[in-house]
RNA sequence: GGGCGCGUAGCUCAGUGGAAGAGCACUCGCCUUACAAGCGAGGGGUCGCAGGUUCGAACCCUGCCGCGCCCA
């Protein structure tokens, strides 16, 4: 049979290029998927659910690699589930980012002289709004580019109508519970933001600052105290020892004058108190210390507030209206000039809280805030995970998981700005205390007013994954896709995420949990395993890599380097061989079109396919069938792996070059093996489609005349087409191609070079139907008239090949490989000769273990046979 | 100070009890008609150190050294 032109695609194939052009694809593909209505989840569906939704992005902030690395894995799931035939929802949005979006348009103000007081409340939020819809969400569009497969109709912002709904809902309820109070606490304050902080929103780093030991007192009652923190000694109401210290037992219970104030403070007892640090003896500022606090309030001292908002120190006296970091050396020297400087040691390395938004030195400060009581919320969260109702991957991370939420102090949500939900609670003229909630009127009238403040942004992207399905109300969504599927982070931000959407979606939800598993991976780094900074220029900026080398291969460079929980080194060079990777795809398709590659009709029963055919479909089944396990372990850099090497090695490499000659001969054989080729690259392209979307459907739909691969089924592995002896014949086949090959190399001879070469014992090696191939890919003539062997190879298994060089052939070269192939051979011999002579191992160790070292000593006996007979010849040769 | 983790090829990492692996980098030879973003061949590691358990250790145990992260 010959050629048939229906089982050719000239059309097709000429629309192909010689190099894969990702600019002129995505786009136009993107474009197409999100028209298509592809990625629109649909409720009524009867299929399975399955729901991610994305951690919300902030609304002032551009696509990183970190998040370029979490939309990756995202989508590679949910593509996978969407090609599974699942109900497949990808949930996109963004938060308000209270701080960080005020932060932004109040710099806009001020490059026209004007603050937000100036404009008052409203119209600084209206402003706002106006930022938001010109210049925010930036980020949205750079999704695109990354080829995210969300379901923009269900686009959802913290600020949303729905979702402020849904933030008002469960203030109330958790305000109805008991669950959020108002008290005066020492918080984390940013002096130049003016508003308090979450821990988490506080970043600790080692700085240099200074330790000065001060003496308070005189005389036998003088006690030296050590501080980084001079200047708060304004506010000291206390010095404290521990209750067991020997050296100032006597003192505990007495009084001190402070130094510069006259004032007089008690000696307390503390178990708080660390003996060996310094001197023993801390002073006590209540209101500008957490820890100092607790002692405080442990002790009924008073809490004396000696700096303003923003830092300035205001008690009264010489220091009055200096700054924070002013007031320091000014305190230091006057004390010094009293000659109660004890010690001073500088720099001194010490811990030292910066606001995440801003890296100001963060001010404990006692103020009047609002705060949700977690302990029961927490014990909740940790069980869901103690219970299994939610699984983190990897599993080691729940211990940090359980480290946070077991000890999860009170989280302070009142925020001191404009934008964001603004506290649902009214005070009345008698001081009365009123919690509103969604539906109820707030009272008015002479008297009455709201809470100035506003929420955490967090404690509105808490509820996202029900608050976007829309939540509070009864929403077909909230029934379909909740809980949600997976939850993708890093698990630098885990407690950010994971510890509150579990507090809250198990509160809010009856105690269902908001997400069946959190899938965590690691930071990206650069190629020497560095963080990422702007100071030490190695970011990388995903667009620029989506720009030069393409969507894909940015996506594939990422996810192959996604070990579960580990972070991922990246660089310019593997993104350059990510592209390569798809530009080998590209080509690999391409050969497979100009040849009559196709899907259509059945594929051939084992029965009808040579021994290449059926080697290749079996390989594809345990690819298939370890690219699922590797996906539902969430091992992504295995499932590059897998199919990378299935796709360059055994694909393009072999099974390409060992179809040409069938190809090229035509009749049946070519065209069964039109079809697996077809099969092969049909199933390949869609395993890899859920990683890299844009060539796979370029390719895919040019391959299959399908409109697109985004709905396509998974592959599922076939038992019926896994065959260990077509798998051994191949490698039997791959070993001598292999070694005439290092002899060519080793000789010099060049590849393209034909050598006539006669070829021995092919038969009782099982290869007696591979000659043809053989000499394909070795480039071997049959032997002519005048064939005369100048080499002999024994390539194993009992095949030998003879060689006519025309001519002497170096017998250095061959001898030094075949020397080389010696020693190989002869430490395996020694190695199993010694398992073996060892009586204790043949006893002890289980039979197959034992029975493999048998055959690996016979088949290194036997390799040593031939090797030496080689070289036996090799002496005999003339001239050697 | 408390906790967690990591030291395997030049670099980045797989491998977790029975023959040391991959990608990139490196060396040599090739414009072999899908692909030079390619093809073929090759070199390179006493698996941080020292003990122990085991017939057998990169893998399990102990100690030490070095590095990282989180919390205080």
């Amino acid at each position: 049979m010959t050629d048939t032109p229906q089982n050719r695609s000239p059309e097709r194939s000429a629309t192909l290029s010689a190099q894969y052009q990702p600019g002129e694809v995505e786009q136009r593909r993107y474009e197409g998927w999100v028209s298509a209505g592809y990625f629109r989840a649909d409720a009524a569906s009867e299929r399975p659910p399955f729901t991610v939704v994305i951690p919300p992005p902030n609304v002032t902030g551009s696509l990183h690699v970190g998040h370029a690395l979490d939309h990756t894995i995202q989508d590679a799931l949910v593509r996978r589930r969407r090609l599974q035939g699942y109900e497949a929802l990808w949930l996109p949005g963004m938060d308000h980012a209270g701080i960080a979006t005020q932060n932004v348009v109040e710099r806009q103000l001020a490059q026209h002289g004007r603050s937000r007081h100036d404009l008052g409340r409203e119209k600084f939020v209206e402003k706002v709004w106006e930022w938001k819809a010109d210049s925010g969400g930036a980020i949205l569009g750079q999704m695109r580019r990354l080829g995210d497969s969300v379901d923009w109709s269900r686009e959802r912002f913290t600020m949303d109508d729905g979702l402020s709904r849904a933030v008002q809902t469960i203030f109330k309820r958790l305000y109805d519970d008991g669950l959020i109070y108002r008290a005066e606490r020492i918080i984390n304050w940013c002096p130049r933001c003016l508003t308090a902080l979450s821990d988490i929103e506080v970043e600790h780093t080692e700085d240099e600052g200074e330790l000065v030991s001060i003496r308070y007192g005189e005389g036998d009652d003088a006690i030296v105290v050590a501080t980084t923190r001079a200047e708060t000694m304004l506010g000291d109401t206390a010095v404290a020892v521990h209750p067991d210290d020997d050296r100032y037992r006597h003192l505990v219970g007495t009084e001190v004058e402070l130094p510069l104030t006259g004032r007089r403070i008690p000696i307390v007892a503390d178990e708080h108190v660390d003996p060996a640090f310094g001197t023993g003896a801390v002073k006590v500022t209540p209101a500008h210390d957490p820890n100092d606090f607790e002692i405080g309030q442990r002790h009924s001292l008073p809490s004396l507030t000696i700096m303003d908002e923003r830092g300035v120190i205001t008690a009264r006296g010489p220091f009055e209206g200096l700054d924070r970091y002013e007031a320091r050396p000014a305190i230091v020297a006057a004390l010094r000039a009293q000659g109660r400087i004890a010690a001073e040691k500088r720099p001194y390395l010490h811990a030292v809280g910066h606001c995440s938004r801003c890296r100001t030195t963060v001010e404990p400060r006692l103020s009047l805030q609002w705060f949700v009581n977690t302990s029961p919320l927490a014990k909740a969260a940790g069980d869901a995970v103690r219970d299994g109702r939610v699984r983190i991957e990897p599993a080691e991370l729940a211990k940090r998981y359980f480290a946070w939420v077991d000890n999860m102090h009170d989280w302070c949500i009142s925020r001191q700005l404009w934008w964001g939900h603004r506290i649902p609670v009214w005070y009345g003229p008698g001081g009365e205390v009123v919690c509103v909630g969604p539906d109820e009127q707030p009272p008015s009238g002479e008297g009455w007013r709201q809470d100035e403040d506003v929420l955490d942004t967090w404690f509105s992207s808490a509820l996202w994954p029900f608050s976007t399905l829309g939540w509070p109300e009864k929403t077909a969504d909230l029934a379909k896709f909740y809980p949600t599927s997976v939850l993708v982070t890093g698990y630098d931000i885990l407690f950010f995420w994971v510890a509150r959407m579990m507090m809250f979606g198990l509160y809010a939800m009856d105690g269902v949990q908001p997400f069946d598993v959190v899938a965590l991976h690691g930071m990206v780094r650069d190629q020497f395993g560095k963080k990422m900074s702007k100071s030490f220029g190695n970011v990388v900026d995903p667009l620029d890599w989506i720009e030069r080398f393409g969507a894909d291969a940015t996506r594939f460079t990422l996810a192959r380097g996604a070990n579960p929980g580990s972070d991922v080194p990246v660089s310019e060079e593997w993104c350059q061989g990510s592209r390569n990777f798809c530009n080998k795809l590209w080509n690999a398709t391409r050969f497979a079109l100009m040849n009559g590659a196709h899907v259509t009709g059945e594929l051939a029963a084992p029965g009808e396919l040579s021994a290449v055919d059926r080697w290749v479909l079996s390989r594809l089944q345990h690819v298939t069938a370890e690219v699922d396990e590797q996906f539902e372990a969430f091992e992504f850099a295995k499932v590059c792996d897998t199919l990378y090497h299935f796709a360059w090695d055994d694909v393009c490499d072999w099974y390409v070059e060992l179809s040409k000659p069938v190809l090229a001969a035509g009749g049946p054989a070519a065209e069964r093996t039109r079809r697996v080729l077809g099969h092969v690259l049909d199933r390949l392209l869609r395993l890899l489609h859920p990683v890299i979307p844009f060539v796979t459907e370029e390719l895919w739909t040019a391959l299959t005349g399908e409109p697109t691969v985004v709905t396509a089924a998974w592959p599922a592995a076939d038992p019926a087409y896994v065959d260990d002896a077509a798998e051994a014949e191949v490698v039997a086949l791959q070993r001598v191609v292999t070694e005439v090959r290092r002899f060519r190399a080793d000789q010099g001879l060049r590849p393209g070079q034909r050598v006539a070469a006669r070829l021995g014992g092919l038969e009782a090696a099982g290869l007696g139907a591979q000659e043809p191939l053989i000499r394909s890919l070795a480039r071997l003539d049959e032997p002519g008239e005048a064939f005369a062997a100048s080499a002999k190879l024994a390539v194993g298994g009992g095949v030998a090949v003879e060689l006519d060089t025309r001519g002497a052939i170096d017998v250095a070269a061959e001898r030094a490989r075949l020397t080389k192939d010696r020693a190989a051979a002869e430490k395996e011999a020694a190695q199993t000769r010694a398992k073996l002579g060892n009586p204790a191992f043949v006893d002890k160790a289980p039979e197959p273990v034992v029975a493999k070292i048998r055959e690996r000593q016979a088949a290194a006996d036997a390799d040593l046979a031939r090797i030496d007979a080689a070289l036996a010849a090799l002496d005999a040769l003339p001239g050697a």
